[in-house]
DNA sequence: TTTTTTTCTTAATCTGCATTATTGGACCAA
DNA sequence: TTGGTCCAATAATGCAGATTAAGAAAAAAA
């Protein structure tokens, strides 16, 4: 039912059986249909997901209507309103499936009751903040100092599988551009368009 | 001696006497000049360093000479080069005084034997990093969908005693528009300016 | 299949911010 | 005092990417 996701766990900590018995018993398993919210701005986030199948993203909508993409979170990634499940806040984001997918959630209180029965979830989940937390940093710094066409070229190398699936247009809000602007950089330019041909 | 990073430390988890003495012995200090650099680019980033008095920044320099500030880390703020320090890569960050400084040094292998020592630490540490990513992720978000202007304005909420000591120049680097910009902005617009006059 | 919705493309026009350059002031060291 | 270094202010010119507005193509839904 888990093994995804106890796989994912078991690469950073180890766990017994009880352990994972206890674990297991405060997940829930959420199907989630394309377009279809897991939270939208300002309702409280009472769950963090953890993506079995299909793909999520959460993202912002400015004061003109324009999406904002913070996180694709393919199989095997987590995805919240940190802000909003870690402090109780009204969250800030929208977070919907972009495909048909399939999710395990767990509960703030869960992952409290795992830090005091289990420690070792500190580590794991200390481990992902870490590592969310540098990906973060690179690409606010990618946002500062490279052109759309070179964040474009990351994405690629950095998302080869999402730039394949994802609709255009979901690249373009995640890099900071217009889908116009993106569309015409790659079937302009000197480009680097990443296609497949499966020759 | 490091009572302002225990003071920080016991805001989120408690320590006894022993516990304290052990994590103390592997604290180091260091005083910083002007301009200083903690590391450059290239090195390998062995300490986490917790500012105890003055202001340090990390940045990069892309192609053009530009520079762009990841983080200021004013007195109370811990500041290293994560992706260097976590995964014992060369660094992409410049650390350096912006004013004459003093820092608490802690190593990699200091903080690792914390974790197998007093777990507790997993969880402090597990705290700061989940902060920080709510962090970035909040300016991420607002460097795709504000202004110059209201990335400015929020600056200012957020760090308003940051604002009145910093040259102009580095909030510019930060925010992510030219000295000249903001300058102009600063200048023309209708203009919240920020200015503490002693009335 | 047909219909509807969503996504991609193209192109003309516009603009926020960058670029480049120059000036003057504040601070500091010799 | 002089000279050096850094920083802020101003302004002319330029460009990456936004905006607006269609229409075409592809994918979902019916």
């Amino acid at each position: 039912m888990f093994e995804i996701l106890l796989k994912n766990i078991t690469r950073r900590i180890q766990l017994t059986s009880e352990e994972t018995a206890l674990f297991t018993s405060l997940l829930s398993v959420k199907k989630l249909k394309r377009r279809q919210f897991l939270v939208q701005e300002g309702e409280f986030n009472k769950y963090s997901a953890f993506v079995t199948s299909g793909c999520l993203r959460s993202y912002t909508v400015d004061k003109n209507g324009f999406e904002h993409v913070l996180q694709f979170a393919p199989q095997d990634w987590w995805i919240t309103d940190m802000a909003s499940f870690l402090h109780n806040l009204p969250g800030t984001l929208f977070i919907d499936a972009i495909f048909e997918s399939e999710v395990v959630l767990i509960q703030r209180s869960g992952i409290e009751k795992l830090y005091q029965t289990i420690p070792q979830f500190e580590r794991y989940f200390r481990i992902l903040a870490e590592n969310a937390l540098v990906t973060y940093q690179r690409r606010l710094m990618d946002n500062l100092s490279l052109t759309a066409r070179e964040r474009y070229d990351h994405f690629c190398t950095r998302y080869p599988s999402l730039i394949e699936t994802l609709p255009q247009k979901q690249v373009a809000a995640y890099i900071g551009v217009t889908p116009e602007f993106l569309s015409k950089m790659l079937n302009t330019g000197t480009g680097r368009k990443g296609q497949t041909e499966t020759s």
